[in-house]
DNA sequence: CCCGTTTCTTGACTGAGTCCAGAAAGCAGG
DNA sequence: CCTGCTTTCTGGACTCAGTCAAGAAACGGG
């Protein structure tokens, strides 16, 4: 469990005004995984009503800069935001309701984070998205 | 090279009415890939300039449901569309320049496309994206 | 060549995200 | 604990990609 005091040593860490709207940002990006930055909105405004949308929209800009929340944006969908960062995980996406899960490397650390030299681009970061179909979709399409 | 009649037999062939515009559409997505929508429209204005802004839209969105072409959508991106369908190709990107090379699926074909069933999804693509510097950017960095 | 259906045009509209100027709040140093 | 400098937040206007919808035009089977 992460608590406020962690949230506020990982901004002082990031070299980040520890501020009320900041803090809530961090407590629902780690309590909504995958959140879109409407609900994320929503979430801090349950904790600080008046906190604008401008802020979150720049804290979440700041917290991805400094890599403390993981933006992530399948083709088809908008913003969102993880907490699960450095290590290296992917997603899987359903076609018909859109759910994201998470996924570890499935073949190990080889192929997927190699840094490697290609037509002289200069690789560091390797993302792999797998489409499907979720658990419940796959039930209700097959029946 | 791909001819207009090549064209029109590949409209006729995903049971689409072969127009102007798709025909100007194809075109540009083949002679401009990994172009965005503006661009495109740009593309088949020099054609036929009258062709309206939503027509395009609407060619490629039917072109990529019938897979004639392709929409790429790296974040931080607009569309973007390519002629190279059907083949198991992915792509990087220059996060400096934002420019986009195809890259064969680099460990053959066998991590990135099997299909299998993980946390009960069924996958059916796997989509990598490969983020770096281009060449120029890097060596615009190093000096 | 005609008619029914698909596609295109035109123009208003939506929604995510950005920009900006002034007000407020964090955080060193005393 | 105050002071003052700097970063951050507020509020509101704005941008830009993409969508919606109604009527006009064009495709192509018969």
């Amino acid at each position: 469990m992460v608590t406020a005091v962690d949230f506020q040593q990982m901004l002082r860490g990031a070299a980040l005004r520890v501020t009320r709207p900041r803090l809530a940002v961090l407590n629902a990006v780690h309590a909504h995984p995958h959140a879109d930055t409407d609900s994320i909105i929503a979430a801090v405004h349950r904790e600080l009503p008046q906190v604008s949308r401008q802020a979150v929209y720049d804290s979440l800009h700041r917290l991805t800069t400094v890599g403390l929340v993981r933006l992530i944006q399948p083709s088809g969908s908008v913003a969102r935001y993880e907490a699960r960062v450095g290590d290296n995980h992917h997603h899987m996406v359903c076609r018909s309701c859109a759910v994201i899960t998470d996924v570890d490397c499935a073949v190990g650390e080889a192929p997927c984070l190699t840094a490697f030299h290609d037509n002289g681009f200069s690789i560091d970061e390797a993302e792999v998205t797998y489409w499907g179909l979720c658990p419940d979709c796959f039930a209700a399409k097959s029946s």
